[in-house]
DNA sequence: TCCTTCAGCGCAACCCGGTTGCATAGAGAT
DNA sequence: ATCTCTATGCAACCGGGTTGCGCTGAAGGA
């Protein structure tokens, strides 16, 4: 699509644009939700699946994008919103259905944050819902 | 210890005591924190990996232990505290320590449980904070 | 007590997502 | 044009989890 976007995201944080590079980009910044290693071989079929883990290795380190795990097995990426890098405080809320396997994003719902016992120091938070979603409720 | 609370326990939740079954729950109630399925492998030496797996398996089913994920890619497992199935407001907070890499089961932290927007039917929580223990943190 | 039956178990093989070593291709620098 | 170093593809590997299958041993019935 608009790759000149990804271009300049790229290299705003660092990273080298490279044609392989801008193809996961895209694909992610594409992406109704998140999107699995997996999901990303199937839409990338010329792209070698090392490829895209190194790829997706290089953008997490430079916070480009986070991932999440939503107990599926499959790890889900998914581009960080701000221009910043993603902080404790922007983690968001992950809804998992278990009928349709969908990882669903709820952005507007920021990842509460518990205050833990004395000694204990917090660097992430991963909090995610699994139930039915809309469409596989009715 | 004391095998005969164990075989109590699963004839409630109509589970048949077999040995394996009594040193599995054995197992995991002595456990400090949270077992993964390999370190039960570990403790239970003369045990095949399948059976394990298999009675973890019925366990869950019956509600006798449920399942954290912590991102680590092994699933670790817990008794269920109280008498009856384990609920949504009975999920606690997990802690993740990124050097030890051990699982804290903070007990007396409930999972926080947002509002969801409308349709979307939640069944668990899953709320794992990652970071440093206090054994790690100095 | 003996026989039948079936759940429980061990063994081995398999699956799949993730990861790594290595050789090549390609971009950037000189 | 040549050199250098990064990026990529290929293939093999790894480890947790899962399954098929045959044996075993306990429960139940004659």
């Amino acid at each position: 699509m608009d790759s000149l976007r990804c271009i300049e995201r790229l290299e705003k944080k660092g990273v080298r644009a490279t044609s392989i590079r801008i193809l996961v980009l895209d694909a992610l910044m594409n992406a109704s939700g998140t999107m699995s290693l997996a999901d990303l071989e199937a839409v990338l079929e010329t792209v070698d699946k090392s490829s895209i883990f190194r790829t997706l290795e290089i953008f997490e380190k430079h916070h480009l994008v986070h991932s999440i795990d939503d107990g599926t097995g499959s790890i889900k990426f998914e581009v960080c919103e701000g221009e910043d890098d993603c902080t404790i405080a922007d983690m968001h809320t992950h809804f998992y259905c278990e009928k349709c396997h969908r990882t669903f994003c709820l952005k507007e719902i920021s990842a509460p944050l518990v205050d833990l016992p004395e000694g204990f120091q917090a660097n992430s938070v991963n909090y995610i819902i699994k139930g039915l979603c809309p469409d596989c409720c009715r």
